[in-house]
DNA sequence: TTTATTTAATGATAAATATCATTTCACGCA
DNA sequence: TGCGTGAAATGATATTTATCATTAAATAAA
């Protein structure tokens, strides 16, 4: 793969990013100071427990982001997809990473040095809002992850997995969602054991929600997979 | 009981919360415009899906901030002591309430209008930074629980879910916490069912970690307790 | 203080989910 | 194209947790 990397000033996927509010030489002067990588699949971006030294923008490829729980288990707190920021929480809080970002397939990020970062946040009120509202849904979204593992039975757990990546890193409009997740991570993210997220998908593909070929997954009935998630509500 | 709320300046809560930053005029402009409410047991201050128009400053008593779950379940998301702020979230992320806030005993909370809010986090780019830093520590709260949920046992997650009250209700340094809450409410905060929880309890009186009084339970051997809530970690 | 009512505690049983063992399938590689 | 490896799928069983029923205790009311 050849390694070339967006100047911040044309990449694609500012348009829904934190960067959408900055000026042109903000920009300028992000894309001259950020460094860039590419990581191969299972590579880790950054790592709970360790310090910050700055924020990683995805412009390519799929990450998961994770915490180890009891046992070492891992457990998947959400994805991130290109355009989207990892690793402003702990520069936030001044704290060490409280999760690992792993690449789910070979992903590129750019790095932007706290510094930077810090610079960029306290000089535009509009990029502060941004960060608070981004700090606000997300934690919206992990109330809702509390509320629904705490309540919801496995089952309705995994169709709202399905329909979470589908709405992450499908497109807009798209009926048939396809994606490769190994049943080890679906069963991570929906806080269950593999042998019972595989059966509960098997389920899924008799009643013809889903299909599956090896690891790939793909949505037929995306209307019904809600209904499944919604069945006690 | 005598409805005195604090003046801003003088506010004892105001130490440690997103307030410390605010210049005396700050102070004083919020102490005129704000508004004060004594809340009953079991009284909403505000109430999941509904709009909010500011923030509320708690002053005094005990708050817990829930969630409705599958089947109507109420699921506890945190707890809310005097100088906490609540509602924040909803505000800056430009959304409903995604959660519920009910006195646990009578309480007393000051109302900031949104406009009054927002100037206060525009002006004083301290403030913005101390409500980011909020964020952050509250959504890695929320990832932790997250966590846990999926991969702790229920018996650690009860010794867990005690240990967090005293966190959050105890006085530094205290051996002996006691806090009265229901075996609903307990078991609310834990994701498990009330007899279950019941059941626990009464496993860690008959090891002498704890003993209760109708629904006051008190901790006996808080390092016993750390222990029993990372057993497998 | 006595009574009523709510809440905590315990017991019996059912349901959900986890674990361990085995077989089947997909995919990379020789 | 067949072979080997790892992942997916299925089966049998154990464990954990939930539910329903009942009793005991605490709190509130009379």
């Amino acid at each position: 793969m050849k390694s070339t990397f967006p100047e911040c000033q044309s990449c694609s996927c500012r348009k829904d990013s934190i960067f959408s509010h900055c000026a042109l030489e903000e920009l300028e002067s992000l894309s001259s100071n950020k460094s860039c990588t590419i990581y191969k699949r299972g590579q880790a971006i950054f790592q709970e427990g360790n310090k910050p030294f700055g924020i990683y923008c995805l412009t390519e490829g799929k990450v998961k982001i994770t915490k180890i729980g009891s046992e070492g288990k891992e457990q998947i707190i959400r994805f991130a997809k290109p355009g989207d920021t990892m690793g402003y929480r702990a520069l936030l809080s001044d704290t060490r990473y409280s999760a690992s970002a792993i690449a789910l397939e070979e992903c590129k990020a750019c790095f932007i040095s706290s510094n930077d970062f810090n610079q960029l946040i306290a000089q535009n009120y509009l990029i502060a809002k941004d960060m608070m509202r981004m700090l606000s849904n997300a934690l919206a979204d992990a109330e809702v992850s509390i509320a629904h593992l705490a309540t919801k039975p496995v089952r309705e757990r995994i169709a709202e997995a399905l329909l979470l990546l589908k709405k992450v890193y499908g497109e807009t409009g798209e009926k048939q969602f396809s994606i490769s997740l190994t049943r080890e991570d679906l069963s991570s993210l929906v806080g269950t054991a593999k042998e019972t997220a595989i059966r509960f998908l098997s389920e899924l593909k008799e009643e013809g929600v889903i299909s599956t070929h090896g690891s790939m997954i793909t949505i037929l009935d995306p209307a019904k997979l809600i209904k499944i998630s919604q069945m006690y509500d």
